[in-house]
DNA sequence: GTACCCCTTTGATCTGTGTCAATGCAACTT
DNA sequence: AAGTTGCATTGACACAGATCAAAGGGGTAC
């Protein structure tokens, strides 16, 4: 691997090489969002650069120092939690354009692993430089703060459907889920592959894999998706979302 | 340590009193948390003062325009978040020296309920000015990234709750975390009054109001606690701790 | 001080999801 | 191309927690 220096004289394919936000067509999801071309510059400079991951590699580990958070540029991730004694809870799955490693800046240690499931490559943001431009650039400051609102909200999200949802309604919620994220990223809103396994799904759903697979079984067998392994064809939108809203309006 | 310039003629009681950061003894806890003796001031002087609450009443609903966050200088609160279907999660139980309104800063309008568990009082912390004075002090920034951090790992703690515990460890977890957290605020790590129903305590675990109220029994038979109505008395740390690490550090 | 209402407790039964187990499918390795 | 290995599917059964129901108990409001 030659080139990865700063000079930007190649373009997008070389490993480690900086593509500027500006010319990222993530940068309406990402962070440099409502940055005039100059701050967007300036931003620039202090990203540390990509890396590239492959399939099954951690991007950090719960215990790693933090100093970074990450943009993802391509790919895709999963965070679970771990703890001493054994528990596993897969915690977000993020995709292009999501930022990743906010749960490290709490105690300057990450507590969670973030691994790629397909090949993937993030942007590095130094933290304590993008604190440093952040005080400068009002715009950037505010919307620091709101993605990691957003992610709060997102949080409470998931606790809701945890606490109050059963596993048919989970699974349709993670469907519509990843199908609009797909959508805001240009991509069919009703075909994708699965980036994760049934346990990871499960794990982050809190149910078990095999229910996982038998509600994706109901739902084929219902006409509402098609599924093979991993390829998944939503097939009625309107009537998955119906699965979410009891008919009854009943309080659980 | 009767010191306590800048106003005082009148002491705490008086509706709508500002007490200086500097002269709070949650400021430890709280946002001001490492600022010098100036900078405090500074903080102090955008604090648009305090809020009583009567229990039961909101401090903030989902919709409400988002200004401010909030420091919960004494009392107890609930955050939930309810949808149009009917669902209601508790995602929070907050106490003093704690941040409510966290929610708001990602859309600007609020997306869920802050209500108060018992007549409290919290400080009123205009974000925007936040955000201006966050951008000056550097510590003051940090800290406030840290603050919003942490409640993103708590949120996976949750998660990991819902996600992966039965009732039993979920109760146990709750009662130890309140437990730790009364201490860090110099009260009984052993005996306290629940200022929550069983019903919301469910909600915030996932579980049913008779499921815990049938936890709360079970405990008290094996001699882990003492349970009266909301007066909870822990018999038992070690073992209640013993009852979230599965013996054969099982994994589920 | 008293009465009402909400909260809590406890029991009996039901059910959704977990558990255990076996088979099937597909991708990767050599 | 065949063997290996991990992942997914499906079935039978068990059980934790939900649901339904009824009876106390305590705090609050008047």
């Amino acid at each position: 691997m030659h080139a990865n220096v700063k000079q930007n004289v190649i373009p997008l394919i070389t490993p480690g090489l900086k593509l500027a936000c500006a010319q990222c067509n993530l940068r309406e999801l990402c962070l440099p969002f409502g940055l005039s071309e100059d701050d967007m510059g300036r931003l620039d400079n202090l990203i540390g650069g990509a890396r590239k991951l492959k399939r099954g590699t951690h991007l950090y580990r719960a215990g790693d120092v933090f100093e970074s958070i990450f943009a993802v540029k391509a790919g895709f991730f999963k965070t679970d939690v771990l703890t001493e004694d054994g528990r596993d809870q897969v915690t977000g799955f993020q995709m292009a354009g999501e930022i990743l490693g906010m749960d490290g800046i709490s105690t300057e240690v990450h507590t969670c692993n973030a691994v790629a499931l397909e090949d993937s490559e993030v942007c590095l943001i130094p933290f304590t430089e993008l604190e440093m431009l952040s005080s400068e650039i009002r715009s950037l400051q505010r919307h620091l703060h709101k993605v990691m609102s957003r992610e709060i909200v997102r949080d409470h999200g998931v606790m809701m459907l945890l606490g109050t949802m059963r596993a048919e309604e989970r699974l349709a919620a993670f469907l519509l889920n990843l199908s609009q994220r797909f959508t805001a990223r240009g991509y069919s809103p009703t075909e994708f592959h699965l980036r994760m396994t049934r346990e990871e799904i499960g794990s982050y759903l809190g149910l078990k894999l095999e229910t996982v697979s038998r509600a994706f079984s109901r739902f084929q067998d219902e006409g509402l998706i098609s599924v093979q392994q991993k390829h998944i064809r939503i097939l009625d939108i309107p009537r998955l979302k119906t699965l979410l809203a009891p008919p009854d309006g009943r309080i659980r």
